[in-house]
DNA sequence: CTAAAAAATGTAATCGATTACATCAAAACT
DNA sequence: AGTTTTGATGTAATCGATTACATTTTTTAG
């Protein structure tokens, strides 16, 4: 308001100095100096070269390269409001199929030159909530969520602030929000019932919970009820086990029912590296998979066709996930209007650990 | 310089205009005005929060909240030159190591409140420096390589643009720049002499390259012709396959060599995902591990112990390197003089599939 | 050859923070 | 009380791009 209140003599001083002192990276002005064209010019030719003459072109290119001029990109964000950049939050990086869906994810927007920001939330709501908002301080112009249902704190801070996001991995129905996945229920049910089908009623079902219980473990044991009341048989808690997700846990976990005298004729596993820790367990009782004891999967991962015992396990469409999500979240970029579901199906991989009792 | 030279009017009409029109997010500027008090005090609460009395303090806070501002990172890092964001650059997210590593490295750097930035190479050097251009235009305060023996093109222009870097999972003895890895070459001299002190003489190595050849292909090769040397066999390059980095390759590869007549009573592989290959070949041929062949693998995958043959392999400590990693470039940007070698051990993990032939 | 239209280029305000320095206020000394 | 010190706050320049609009140059049309 008052701008005769301050002296503005030693500012400049200091100016002078830093600018002899500090070897900063080139700008778009010394480009601009040594092509002997604006800065307008400069970006013009960075961004959109055909408003270019050619003559000029090259000369700024040439000075670009001379230079070793690397364009700012906050200073670009800034002004533009666009970050080219996605942010993508996962539980964890060590579920393999995650990974493949986050590859195959970065693949599809790096196609339109987005950069993926990663966060890793552990699978912990608080820490993903915070996840986001650093990501909405970075300026991501999307983001992706991985495999948690996450809380109403996040989409309402993300519609807040205005950034889109896709859920991927399961789905809900009745959503205004964007869901890439598959039917979590609907998966564990045929699984379930493939092993009914095969003549087995004394099951038991081991689901990834405790510690890392989300909306998905929920789907999943309801998808077991189902199978179990489509067959009639009798429910109870006692049947579903929830373990920490690792191979440690489940292993222990049917050790203990099993030297409780607990003797179902098949296990159920929620995913694959609790069959894993199950089927050590068994090698260690002395179990023989099938013939004592069937076990299944979930996720599908390759290496289970080359266990001691392959398994039988639910393929779940991983890379699938990891496009359609970039692609949904793309449209959502470009302001098209793509579909709030879209659902992707799992494919059941017959290993052979489930004995036939018919 | 001829500033009288244009009619300012219309400019500040459309910026009456835009202001009334766009639904922004709240700045710095409104939270100062609703708490009245100054921008630099805002800044002030929400970088140094101790420089600000308590009640103004808890004024801003309000503020902040209220209207659900979120900083723009793009101006603080345009000011500050500081965007609190690392690359990193990995060859493939599906090889199980490299994501651990990256888990831990993004768990390691985001204590000092960094984020990560990933970079997908696709084992393809050109993508690389791309990717690494990119990052720099992003702003990133440091870069983390992951298993790739970049070449000259990108350590010199990450020096050019004064972004420190860390390589990872092997390591240069004779360079001026920062690594974290373990020794390839020993690594493989050791597993293969394991092989040899197991009675084995006529073995043949596996080791990924084809489109994925790098630096550390030819690490692993010679670790191999070490061993040869060390126990004085002779050496000839048809002891050595190169096949692309899948299972389905080092399968198709093995069940070549084998139906061509050539039956070494060992197979070192150079990697976990082709020693599964080779296991497969060896279940369709009819053979069995160890006591028709013995096969060996590299990369330490909790997984080998539970194969149809349990695999003898050598653990690559993923974990470790993404720790000291991201220890090693947090020092790196707060100048602190990291040492440049970081040098972690593998360690064997028998799992039963080399026979003694003594 | 001139006028009109189109293409190329330049000017300078702008994005939203940070921060050096100035200023003002309150506390601590004489 | 007056002076100094310390603490809290404000002012406004600055970071490096983009881009609306002005201006100049070139091309096309008449």
């Amino acid at each position: 308001m008052q701008s005769d209140k301050y002296d503005k003599s030693k500012r400049f001083d200091k100016l002078k100095e830093s600018k002899k002192i500090a070897r900063k990276r080139p700008t778009i002005n010394d480009v601009a100096q040594l092509a002997n064209v604006s800065t307008a010019t400069v970006s013009r030719c960075l961004s959109k070269p055909e408003l270019v003459r050619l003559d000029v072109r090259t000369r700024v290119e040439a000075s670009v390269v001379e230079l070793g001029y690397v364009l700012d990109g906050a200073a670009k964000t800034l002004k533009t409001h666009q970050s080219k950049t996605i942010g993508v939050i996962v539980p964890t990086l060590e579920i393999g199929g995650y990974a493949s869906a986050i590859q195959a994810f970065e693949k599809t927007v790096a196609a339109e030159k987005y950069t993926a920001i990663l966060g890793v939330s552990d699978f912990d709501a608080d820490k993903e909530l915070q996840l986001a908002h650093n990501l909405a301080e970075k300026g991501v112009d999307g983001i992706m969520l991985i495999g948690m249902d996450s809380d109403d704190r996040l989409t309402s801070f993300l519609e807040k602030v205005h950034i889109p996001h896709v859920n991927s991995w399961h789905f809900r129905r009745d959503s205004k929000y964007h869901w890439v996945g598959f039917d979590n229920r609907a998966a564990i049910q045929a699984i379930t019932s493939y092993v009914f089908q095969h003549g087995h009623r004394d099951v038991v079902f081991f689901v990834g919970g405790a510690e890392h219980a989300n909306a998905r473990t929920e789907l999943r044991r309801q998808g077991f009820m189902d199978a179990i009341s489509d067959y009639n048989l009798e429910f109870s808690e006692g049947l579903i086990f929830e373990v920490p997700y690792n191979s440690k846990a489940s292993q222990l976990e049917f050790h203990r029912l099993w030297s409780l005298g607990n003797r179902p004729t098949a296990v159920i596993c929620a995913n694959d590296i609790l069959a894993i820790g199950v089927l050590r367990a068994c090698k260690k009782i002395g179990l023989r998979v099938p013939d004592d004891i069937s076990v299944t999967g979930f996720d599908g991962l390759d290496i289970m066709a080359d266990l001691w015992a392959p398994i039988t396990t639910m393929a779940v469409p991983a890379k699938q996930i990891g496009e359609e999500s970039g692609n949904c979240l793309l449209n959502l970029l470009t302001d098209k209007n793509p579909k709030t579901l879209t659902e992707l199906h799992c494919t059941l991989v017959e290993g052979g650990s489930v004995k036939s009792l018919i």
